[in-house]
RNA sequence: CGCGGGGUAGAGCAGUCAGGCAGCUCGUCGGGCUCAUAACCCGAAGGUCGUUGGUUCAAAUCCAGCCCCCGCAA
């Protein structure tokens, strides 16, 4: 099968490689363009801009991919299929409709639920038990088109959004492996999404902000889904304190939201709207990643004190 | 040249402003206490103080350059 591949993060790498793998010709690449990345505003490549140039495969980088230039050099590829996966463009019709199969996407949700930017993230926040990947045909709108493969994938309690991540990348190689070969044999099936769908938005950092009036097992799982990006955070003497790791426990207490109510040899637990969260795993502002246990035989961790300031 | 914090024992930090014996908490190792212990007590090992040069009788500390880590912003 003649493929012309789009996707730009890493959560699309997987699947390129798989594709590549499976014998399928890969005809291009297309993905964002490089930005400045990190301090000092060094450009980086996509990394599947990456993956792409080690198997020397044709690449283009348009800011839109719906003028001109685009759709003629796709055009000009003159492909069976395109395979998106978290592209970050939406496709015209103009595209759509060049290969013969049409388009499929790989999305990062048991679709209908979790249309939109952070299926993966939003998941975990929310406490759904299983998630999954899900192998569709593109239209026009957002992740709205017929359903033809799905997986489910089980969430467990210790996942992050970066464990989550990586398991529903690996799901979805392979069932995209799978869906290309139904297509080639014809023995592929649509099923429409039907219209019970959710819509989890682009991540806002301001989104990691904890609400310590929130539940603990809520702001437990903000803490997991946000991790490792773009984290959850609170402050403490006014400066940045990221939360990595932190467990819930269903304990009363007296005290105010975000108090410190007591400190163990290896962890703090703050006062919530129910319960009390338990801090494993920090990072305070212009300081590395740490478990809890060290940030107490430094700087240490006084109760009484109120995070959120 | 985007803004800012940092590099000191295996880990996390204090000491730097005001130059003068290398410190704290934890870990490790040895011993003790204990029915027992991750608890407690006693003891020990472990440092080119990121790096190069400069100032000085004397530099972790002051000055200049370079390397590396991190937060913000994008």
């Amino acid at each position: 099968m003649r493929i012309i591949y789009m996707g730009t993060p890493d959560f699309a790498v997987r699947a390129l490689s798989m594709l590549i793998e499976a014998g399928h010709d890969v005809a291009g690449v297309v993905t964002q363009p490089d930005r400045p990345k990190g301090r000092g505003g060094k450009v980086a490549y996509p990394p599947v801009k990456e993956e792409a140039l080690k198997h020397n495969i044709d690449i283009i980088q348009p800011f839109k991919v719906k003028d001109e230039a685009g759709v003629s050099w796709i055009r000009d590829k003159n492909p069976d299929l395109i395979v998106a996966a978290a592209f970050g463009q939406i496709l015209s019709k103009d595209i759509l409709d060049i290969p013969k199969y049409g388009c499929i996407n790989i999305h990062a949700s048991l679709l209908p639920k979790y249309r939109g930017a952070s299926p993966i993230q939003q998941a975990i926040i929310d406490g759904e038990d299983y998630s999954g990947v899900t192998i569709m045909m593109m239209e026009e709108g957002l992740d709205t088109g017929d359903i033809i493969m799905q997986k489910k994938v089980k969430i467990e309690p210790y996942d992050t959004g970066g464990t989550l991540h990586d398991k529903l990348a690996a799901a979805g190689g392979e069932l995209v492996v799978e869906a290309v070969k139904k297509i080639e044999d014809g023995t592929f099936t649509r099923t429409p999404q039907g219209d019970d769908y959710t819509y989890a938005g682009i991540i806002d950092k301001k989104m990691g902000l904890i609400d310590f009036s929130m539940e603990a097992e809520a702001i437990e799982r903000l803490v997991r889904g946000l991790n490792p990006w773009p984290s959850a955070y609170t402050y403490t003497d006014g400066k940045l304190l990221k939360i990595w790791a932190a467990q819930a426990e269903d304990t009363d207490c007296m005290g105010e939201y975000g108090e410190i109510i007591k400190t163990d040899a290896d962890s703090f637990s703050i006062k919530t709207g129910r319960g009390i969260l338990k801090v494993l795993e920090l990072q305070p502002e212009g300081k590395r990643r740490m478990k809890a246990l060290d940030y107490l035989n430094g700087a240490g961790m006084k109760t009484g004190t109120i995070l959120g300031k």
